[in-house]
Formats: structure tokens, C-alpha cells, sequence
DNA sequence: CGAAAGTCATTTGTATACAAATAAATTTTG
DNA sequence: CAAAATTTATTTGTATACAAATGACTTTCG
């Protein structure tokens, strides 16, 4: 049996760690990620946001589908690269306006995207399953005023 | 004036990303976070955590703070490597455990940490702003079973 | 019209975040 | 005790995430 580690906190600073909610909103997070990369394997989060809205919209340019998850223009920039790597959608330069890229999803994203809808609701259940349904609901609206 | 790109999706597919807890966390963490870099610039939000353990904790080893702060080994590596390189914390091998990096904060480390502690609730309410103080009290407890 | 301002995509740099592999040290077990 | 298992820290690779700078292009405004 080994000397262990002092078990318990030497010093108490009156400030409470656990009780800030960035630092609650993160450990969520990554127990939300962690539902999800158990269920989807080929795909990060980011990655499906992403490819959800580009089938929603069917056609749009890289920064718009950005602001429209909410990612910035170097951010989205990644995600749509590696999304094309894997084939899931298609690029081709705006003719109208040169700046831009249109995005397209390819037939293999869109088959992929709709094979995942029902996957995607089973990790949003899975991450609220600690709540009653009535909590949930709860939850949901006072999370979405904090966005 | 210019012809806008479409302003509407095209194509329903009857999956609402935003209604996807994952997705409406992530951006509540953006705006956290933004927050939090308003108010303190010269330290990140996992940066801080860490300090905060480490100045509760005075004597830790590089994985049990990873441990005590949700961070994996990896990830508290280049935290630590941040924080000693700015001086807010100090390494010595363990005697007794010659594998482990024993870490403690620095004085310099301390008294930092001291005078945000107040900032740090500032954001934390700031954050929470848009809800009643009674909505906040329900989010963090319903938040809090889903870590 | 033409200069100024704004937008788009890209690049670079910094900072999480985690998986997987590794080496060294320690603990557990047969 | 010695082999097996575990732990610790590190390294490598991939993927967000954002700030800041840049060049090309478009829009606005005087």
C-alpha cells in the first residue's frame, strides 16, 4: 500500500471552482461529446452541425454556412475542408460574386446526414436522460435565453 | 445593390439543429467565454480553473490537478506548461514517486488568482445575467445533473 | 466615376481537447 | 520475489475555436 496524495484540499480560498457555471457548462459539454462520439463514430459534432445546415440550405457560401452554426470564418474553413475531403459535400466558385464559395452537399452527404437525424435525437436524449421530461423542457428554455 | 444570397432554407428536413441540446450548448459556452475573455485578458478559462485548484489544493501532482479540474493528461500538460512559463506556478519532481511532477503556485500565482476571484464571479453572474435570479438557481441545478 | 469601406476566403499563431502510443516508475498479484 | 498490471508524464496526430493579418473582390458613398 502506497503513501497517497493528500486527499483533500489544503487551503479553502472561499472560492468555489464547482459552483462557477463555465466551469459546470464545460463539464457538460464534454459528457454531451462524449454521448455523441460514442453514437457517431465518423463524425465529429462540429462536423454534423455543419453538414445539417449545408442540407437545410442545399446551396450557400462557406462564411454564411459559418455565422448560420456559428462558427468563424477560419473555423468553418477547417470543418468544410475535412467534409470535403470525406465527400460529404461539394465547392465551386460563385460566379456572380467572386469572393465567394458555394457549398453543396453531395449525394453521399445527404444519405449520411439523413441516416443520422434519428442517432443525432437519441444523443440529445441520452444527454438529458438525467432530467424528467417536465426538466428537460425547463432546461431547454433557460438555456436557450443564456445563448 | 447587390443580389443576396438566399435568405431562407431550401429544403425542410425536419431536423431543427437548433433545437439540439448540443448545439445550443455550445454556443452558450461561446458567449460564456466571451465573457469571460472580456473581463480577463491575460488568462484563459481552463488556465484559470487550474490555478484555482492549484491554489486550493497548494501541493498537487500534474495529473491529479488534470483529475480535479476535468482535463485529461494531455490537456493539463500544456495548461501547466502555459501557467509555469508566465510564472503563476512552480514544478519539483516527487521524491517519494519519481514519476510524478508535483506543481504548486507561485506567489505571483496567488495573488492573481486572489484578485480575480471577484471577476471571476462577476462573469459568472454576467453570464447568468438574462435569466431571474430564481431561473438561475433552476439552471445551475438542472445543469448541474448533467455533468 | 473613383476612393473608401466592407466582405470573403485564406493563412498564421495560440489554446483547448482527446485518442493512442510510449517509456519509466510503482503497485498488485500469482 | 518476479511477472503483470497500473499509473504518470510525455509525445504525436487530429479537430475545434478564435484573433489578427492579408489579398482579392464587391459595395458604398462622396
Amino acid at each position: 500500500m502506497k503513501t497517497r496524495l493528500q486527499r483533500v484540499p489544503a487551503n479553502d480560498t472561499g472560492y468555489k471552482l464547482f459552483e462557477q457555471v463555465g466551469y459546470i457548462l464545460r463539464q457538460v459539454n464534454q459528457r454531451h461529446m462524449g454521448i455523441f462520439s460514442d453514437q457517431i463514430t465518423d463524425m465529429t459534432p462540429t462536423q454534423f452541425a455543419a453538414l445539417a445546415k449545408l442540407c437545410e440550405w442545399r446551396s450557400i457560401s462557406q462564411n454564411e454556412l459559418g455565422r448560420q452554426t456559428s462558427m468563424d470564418a477560419s473555423t468553418i474553413k477547417g470543418v468544410v475542408d475535412r467534409l470535403r475531403k470525406r465527400g460529404y459535400l461539394e465547392t465551386k466558385p460563385d460566379q456572380r460574386d467572386h469572393r465567394r464559395l458555394i457549398l453543396s452537399p453531395s449525394a453521399r452527404g445527404e444519405r449520411v446526414f439523413a441516416d443520422l437525424v434519428t442517432v443525432a435525437s437519441d444523443i440529445t436524449a441520452k444527454t438529458l436522460e438525467p432530467l424528467t421530461k417536465k426538466e428537460q423542457d425547463q432546461f431547454l428554455r433557460l438555456l436557450s435565453k443564456l445563448k
